[in-house]
DNA sequence: GATTCAACGGACTGATCCTGTCCGCAGAGG
DNA sequence: CCTCTGCGGACAGGATCAGTCCGTTGAATC
């Protein structure tokens, strides 16, 4: 074991334990303690502060310092990691302006990293579990859009199915430039090899996904964020509902994520607040809102109206006390 | 730059952008070609897959290989990774069993590791966000969780304010063994330096915490999980809801966390499944059940079923039809 | 306060390895 | 077919590294 590798293995070893003495060090990495501390000098000369404590029970200790190191995980931390990655990329549950975006850009580096054995584990996890009350249909799928992110940071020509706003389903091969997140959804822009043209796409109605080994060529082409704002209102969602709530924009914004509910501004009306909601699945919709802990009350569509005043209904007769 | 510091760096740039050329590296790490590809070689050695590609626009690319190589990540990506840990670990989406576990020993890592700026950012984002429809009383503060986890593995004396099952709140000084999932919350083992005793915490009845500085002696215990399982009952939830919910167990089940609901075994009857939910926090429960997209009872408590009648009354009268 | 444990770091030596230079080879794209 | 780019052997000089030895310092325990 030569230098280098050696000095990754401490830096592992010191995050896998909360505490090594030199003697032990020494004899895991087969050296002398002198050298050691040696490895440990260096490693604070690179700026991790390995911490060291004198006497009884002494030993060393990986602290905080000015950047976060090279991170070893293991088997399950990595699962786990890419698990809630997909949970606050993929199913927005922060809401905050960026960190979904960096959380989709941490799935694709990760996505491309990602032993092949683990990769089965993940796929099996998300088969197991679902993030409570997540709109099913408007959120895409964890695969899809860590493959994705993969393919827009490696290059790659991808192919895959797409189901248009008009259910017309075909296959598409392009080379995709960037992942945006616009109101609600995920696109994807890139450049659609079969019409030879940029395209975008909704990220949740791309399936059967294919990423190549092919690299795309250097193409200059528009900005992809402005590509998906000129175009993403034509494949904007079924619905749209409108909803005046027995709060402060303040409240809900604390547990309603701005990648649900759109608050605008002047919002604020004598009966409480008013938000917008896009939505395919307006049973789904349902649902969330009689799940917020606030009155409200559904202005339109009128279509919502009445299954919140049947399923209410239902749930009220069901409840009432023996006569 | 020596050679271990340098092969760090090349790590890190590898993983920061999807391709680069030996020119561009060799540039970056101030040596010749020749010593970018002997550093490609050696990482090689170690078990990192670098992939190469020659001719126009070749360069190498960091591929999938055995174990995760130590990732480096920046500070937005530390930010959504923490944030997705958390969510996860504390609250509970995943319901797989080891996956909150793996979650919680990996924010103890990364709470033990990350920068102080990192810090304050990762709270004000905690601030700023809440996850929908988690039980804000029985499940824990991210940032409690972080501290205790650190506490556990850094193994420091450990303060903090407890509320016990009578709201009596005093001050312990413990020195913190295992967080332990059970049922629907987390427990703390630890030795109480005041009560020189062992006791179990519930981890969303702390508050104030402090992780001092001095390292928690040598101290042979009873085994934590024991321990908790043992004592928790008694410091149970408030409530204990019974409902009979409008579909099967494996409906229930991809919906609902486990970590929230017990099924129990038998509990399929004509009616539906029988579900069993600890809470502190009756019109949580309400608003949880009320979102849920199947029919359902309350059976039992009165309180619970009195105030599902009273909400889901008051949606209908507010939606009816127009006479 | 004495004792012990464990990290610290200087000095020295011989062996190792590391880097830059030079070069011909091989695979990929245009 | 030509060019671009990665590959890897050979070589020489010099930098670095590991082990050994040892006195010092700081903590914890008795």
């Amino acid at each position: 074991m030569d230098t280098a590798e050696r000095l990754l293995a401490l830096l592992g070893l010191l995050q896998h334990r909360w505490h090594w003495s030199a003697d032990e060090l020494a004899e895991r990495l087969e050296v002398t303690t002198r050298t050691v501390r040696r490895d440990v000098a260096r490693l604070r000369i690179y700026g991790y502060p390995v911490e060291a404590f004198a006497g009884h029970g002494g030993g060393y200790q990986l602290g905080r310092g000015a950047a976060l190191p090279p991170l070893l995980l293991d088997d399950d931390e990595t699962m786990a990691v890419a698990f809630g990655l997909g949970v606050v990329g993929v199913a927005a549950t922060s809401g905050v302006a960026g960190v979904d975006d960096a959380a989709v850009s941490a799935l694709g580096k990760i996505e491309q990293l990602l032993p092949l054995r683990l990769r089965s584990r993940l796929d099996d996890l998300d088969a197991a579990t679902v993030v409570p009350f997540r709109d099913q249909r408007a959120l895409p799928d964890r695969r899809i859009v860590m493959a994705l992110a993969h393919a827009v940071s490696a290059r790659r020509v991808t192919t895959f199915d797409y189901v248009d706003g008009r259910s017309a389903t075909t296959r598409r091969e392009v080379e995709p430039v960037r992942m945006v997140r616009l109101g609600h959804a995920w696109y994807l822009a890139a450049f659609d090899l079969g019409r030879d043209d940029w395209r975008t796409f909704r990220v949740d109605r791309i399936a059967s996904i294919d990423v190549s080994d092919v690299r795309s060529s250097e193409r200059s082409g528009p900005d992809p964020v402005e590509l998906v704002s000129r175009v993403a209102p034509a494949s904007a969602f079924e619905h749209r509902a409108v909803v005046a709530i027995a709060a402060t924009p303040d409240e809900i914004r604390r547990l309603v994520s701005t990648a649900i509910a759109d608050l605008g501004p002047g919002s604020t009306t004598g009966h409480g607040t008013r938000a917008t909601i896009g939505t395919d699945d307006l049973e789904w919709l349902a649902g969330y809102l009689m799940g917020l802990p606030w009155p409200f009350e559904v202005l339109e569509p009128d279509a919502l109206r009445r299954r919140i005043a049947d399923r209410a209904g239902a749930l009220a007769a069901r409840h009432a006390p023996p006569v």
